[in-house]
RNA sequence: GUCGACGUUGCGUAAUGGUUAGCGCGUCAACUCUUACCAAGUUGGAAGUGCGGGUUCGAUUCCCGUCGUCGACCCCA
């Protein structure tokens, strides 16, 4: 009845069943249909972006989910995307023109913009059909990217509606500023490494005059000073607050402010205040009226200090001020390498310069209250709630967002400038009154991220998507984007809405690691291809071993070898599958009534239901390690190793019992890749489809529970039954009988303990033989009420039972004095519950009957 | 610097105030047998709660300290 090859190989089967599945348009959302709506929205990789581990694990936990409420009868939509990401696609395509010497500003603006579009239909998003490797079901009809049409009416739309609530707002500050990007930053872009620095101190003032010195890192901003601050209660410098001091070269008198937040322990008490290039100073000089004073360009190169330094780079005209305040005997202590952390520009590790510019903001205040607020009333949960502190850290402390940036690949800020500083906030459909020019910078590419779950949808339209997908159900991501982009769709999602929350539920996974629990990065050379562990092992070897490993909001680690072993849990699916297919299984007719099956397929029928709940419960809870345990052990030990091995014995004998166990055996399989399909959609529904003849897992119901009455004396007697297969396999083991020797033995209890319709079953598995007329017992098992004697005639090895038994002697009565301990406690009498007491009593009545009968085992042997 | 997390067999992890601390990979041993599975499989075995103190009748679990690992945030010029 089947065609199925010996042996799984992966390759033959994805590729056809995903395009199969794409044409049948399961994927595909009805924003009409009456089902109830389950709607996620993929975290949008970067444009630039390829397949890393990382998205790989995050894919297989938003297919899983959507692939398993798909079946349950939702509406189910994952949409899929990509953002723009304007820096980095942007520096993409300026290295090609580098190549060929060529500056984005030799192409001009408007050329440049074009190129950058010609490069991302050729070369962008190699990312979405590795997504399709991965079997991902997402709505492709659906696929978004951020600087398309819809999407940048909705930035536009949201720009204009910000500032007209006054959230908005331009203003001149010190921001992170990109010396080679040339663009602003914002601080979540930059990274702050430890560096090798330096730490000088520096005379102000001449003889004669009045002199200071101070400590710095940066000594060529003293160009720029506008004052030197001193803390008001350091008796040193009381006296000098309010006079003046002549700053070196620059030949200008500033003055000594006094300002608390100047630490009187660190350096030399007395701190340089450089307003224009220092966060920090800029905050002083505002509370003191310090001037600001701009010394270099935006490449960071000096300019308009009118001394010998300009036109020196920033780090060159560091040394080169260092060494004439050291001719000039003006430097005090020198302190070389001083370690001390500086900020650098994620895209290219550049040193970031503080600079004073001209910036849009986002006033968070008011909107970072609403994204604390929706979680804090449980209108959006944290998954696990353990994250909830790392969330409300950051919404609860969010400084103005800087939005603009100096580039030209993005979102144009839609604001226009008159002749007169007239400005005007041009929205959707409107145009700027003539002679107006438009602001030449771009709003960050998060800006528009922060839309996505709701401009993916059709919003500003109030389109039938919208309508029936928003809010989206969940967000899943990683725990390290929590604040660059959960928190401000978060934003942006209640601030669109009408206070509606952008996502039911926030499932926060870890980071892949490598074996060992390091982080994977280049230099340290442990990265992992995804895409070559798919080759190597299949998609769902891939999906089932990352899956196997999520807990929520926990990294785990991942090696190579898991992965293997995930691809023979395929392996051994396909072949379980194989044998059950050639046995005649099959899904024809209602299952039979429980009570009329034996107790073996009773048994598997409720292991099945277990798992089915077990299954069920921990995926809702995003738990994929206990769903994926749960499964795999259902499969593998009770399926494979048990349920299959025992039906073997079954078909021999054949009649109405074999036919019943064909359908169960069909009823089980069936349902067991279901229940796997979510994590390996591929390898289930390849083997599904010729065991059932039905459409497509992909629309398939889910299981649903359907328990058993007898359940538990059912699973008793089937535990007795391996308790005691179990047994006499390890008595073979330790007496070195190989597994294909049969032997004879005689098998009694078993109608006491309810097997005797199991007899042969055992016997089959266990290869023993019934005892004949010549039967001479030599040896002697005990298992609970059953004993089995066998025929050795002399080939006991006495010395390795003995060995056996004693050491299980040892072990019982180890046990056995602690219950005493405890027994003996009267504390413990007094104190402990009577349920303890009383397990502890039973334990050691057990422990004395084991001691009993195993007692009695040695002394049967014969000497040695 | 501030905050946080974590320390369970060789490695990765799970659970738990009270029977025998579970699982995967690896490892050791034996086997590969009639109706599935040899880049595999079967069977059996060995091996673990960092250290110190406290609370408790009882701590791997709760508390404190310590050591170690990792992370986040911030920054003092």
């Amino acid at each position: 009845m089947t065609e199925l090859p010996s042996s799984f190989t992966p390759s033959d089967i994805e590729g056809a069943l995903y395009d199969a599945w794409l044409k049948a348009g399961y994927f595909t959302a009805n924003p009409h249909s009456d089902k109830k709506p389950f709607t996620i929205v993929i975290p949008p990789p970067n444009v630039t972006g390829s397949l890393h581990i990382g998205h790989a694990l995050d894919m297989t936990i938003q297919d899983s989910l959507i692939r398993m409420k798909r079946m349950k009868g939702f509406e189910a939509l994952w949409l899929p995307g990509m953002d723009h990401a304007g820096i980095a696609t942007q520096n993409v395509v300026e290295r090609q023109l580098a190549a060929q010497g060529k500056s984005r500003h030799d192409l001009g603006r408007e050329e440049f913009v074009k190129k950058v579009w010609e490069w991302k239909a050729e070369s962008g998003g190699a990312i979405l059909n590795q997504m399709k490797r991965l079997g991902a079901s997402v709505d492709w009809t659906r696929e978004r990217f951020t600087m398309d049409e819809g999407l940048s009416k909705a930035v536009l739309t949201i720009f204009k509606n910000l500032y007209d609530k006054g959230l908005i707002y331009r203003a001149e500050r010190i921001i992170n500023w990109c010396p080679r990007c040339l663009t602003a930053l914002s601080d979540i872009e930059v990274e702050h490494q430890e560096i090798d620095g330096e730490f000088v101190q520096i005379t102000y003032g001449d003889a004669g005059e009045n002199q200071i010195s101070i400590a710095t890192t940066r000594p060529e901003t003293m160009l720029g000073d506008g004052a030197v601050a001193v803390n008001p209660n350091d008796p040193r410098y009381r006296d000098m607050i309010g006079k003046t001091v002549r700053l070196p070269y620059v030949d200008r008198m500033i003055p000594i402010i006094a300002d608390e937040i100047v630490d009187p322990e660190f350096g030399t008490g007395a701190v340089k205040v450089t307003a224009a290039h220092d966060p920090n100073d800029f905050e002083m000089a505002v509370r003191h009226n310090v001037p600001f004073v701009v010394i270099m360009n935006e490449e960071g190169v000096m300019a308009g200090t009118g001394t010998q330094f300009d036109g020196m780079d920033r780090f060159t005209a560091r040394k080169a001020v260092v060494e004439q305040l050291r001719a000039d005997g003006r430097i005090g202590w020198e302190k070389r390498p001083y370690k001390h952390s500086v900020g650098h520009c994620q895209r290219c590790s550049t040193i970031v310069e503080p600079r004073l510019s001209k910036q849009w903001f986002v006033k968070v205040a008011p909107l970072a209250q609403a994204a604390g607020d929706a979680v804090r009333n449980g209108k959006v949960k944290i998954d696990p709630v353990e994250m909830e502190p790392r969330y409300f850290d950051w919404v609860d402390n969010m400084h103005d967002w800087c939005i603009s940036r100096q580039l030209w690949w993005g979102h144009r800020i839609p604001v226009w400038y008159g002749p007169n500083d007239e400005m005007v906030v041009v929205g959707p459909g409107e145009s700027a009154p003539a002679g107006y020019t438009q602001d030449s910078d771009v709003l960050d590419t998060w800006f528009s991220s922060g839309l996505w779950p709701f401009s993916t949808l059709g919003w500003p339209e109030q389109t039938a998507d919208l309508k029936k997908f928003y809010p989206t159900s969940v967000l899943v991501t990683g725990y390290d984007i929590l604040f660059f982009w959960v928190a401000r769709m978060m934003i942006m999602g209640l601030f669109a809405m009408d206070g509606v929350e952008p996502f039911g539920v926030i499932a926060l996974h870890g980071l892949v690691r490598d074996k060992h629990g390091k982080k994977m990065s280049k230099s340290r050379g442990n990265t992992v291809d995804p895409l070559e562990f798919m080759d190597k092992y299949g998609s769902d070897a891939l999906r089932f071993t990352l899956a196997r490993g999520a807990n929520p909001g926990t990294d785990q680690a991942l090696a190579e070898e898991w992965v293997a072993g995930s691809r023979n849990f395929a392996t051994k699916l396909w072949n379980a599958s194989r044998f059950a297919m050639m046995n005649g299984a099959h899904v024809n007719g209602a299952l039979p009534e429980p009570q009329t099956l034996n107790h073996i397929d009773q048994w598997i029928l409720n292991r099945l239901n277990e798992t089915i709940t077990e299954v069920d419960s921990n995926l809702e809870a995003f738990e994929f390690q206990k769903a994926c345990d749960a499964v795999y052990h259902f499969a593998w030990d009770d399926v494979c190793d048990w349920y299959l091995e025992l039906t073997k014995d079954v078909f021999a004998r054949g009649g109405a019992e074999a036919e019943a166990t064909k359908r169960v055996l069909g009823h089980v399989f069936d349902q067991l890749l279901r229940l796997l399909h979510p994590i390996m959609p591929f390898i289930t529904e390849a083997l599904w489809k010729p065991l059932t003849h039905g459409e497509s897992l992909v629309v398939a119901q889910w299981p649903v529970a359907t328990p058993l009455h007898n359940a538990e004396s059912v699973a008793g007697l089937v535990g007795d039954l391996q308790t005691l297969i179990t047994e006499i396999r390890r008595f073979r083991n330790d007496q070195g009988i190989k597994t294909s020797a049969k032997i004879a033995a005689r098998i009694s209890g078993l109608t006491e303990g309810g097997l005797s319709a199991y007899e042969s079953s055992v016997r089959f598995i266990t290869k023993l033989e019934p005892a004949t007329e010549t039967f001479n017992p030599s040896a002697k098992v005990e298992i609970g009420r059953f004993v089995v004697e066998f025929d050795l005639t002399g080939a006991i090895d006495v010395g390795a039972e003995r060995a056996r038994l004693t050491k299980d002697l040892a072990t019982i009565e180890k046990d056995k004095k602690t219950a005493e301990v405890k027994l003996n406690n009267e504390n413990f009498m007094a104190k402990a519950p009577m349920e303890v007491v009383k397990e502890i009593r039973e334990r050691l009545d057990f422990c004395n009957a084991e001691i009993e009968r195993i007692t009695a085992l040695l002394a049967s042997l014969p000497k040695a």
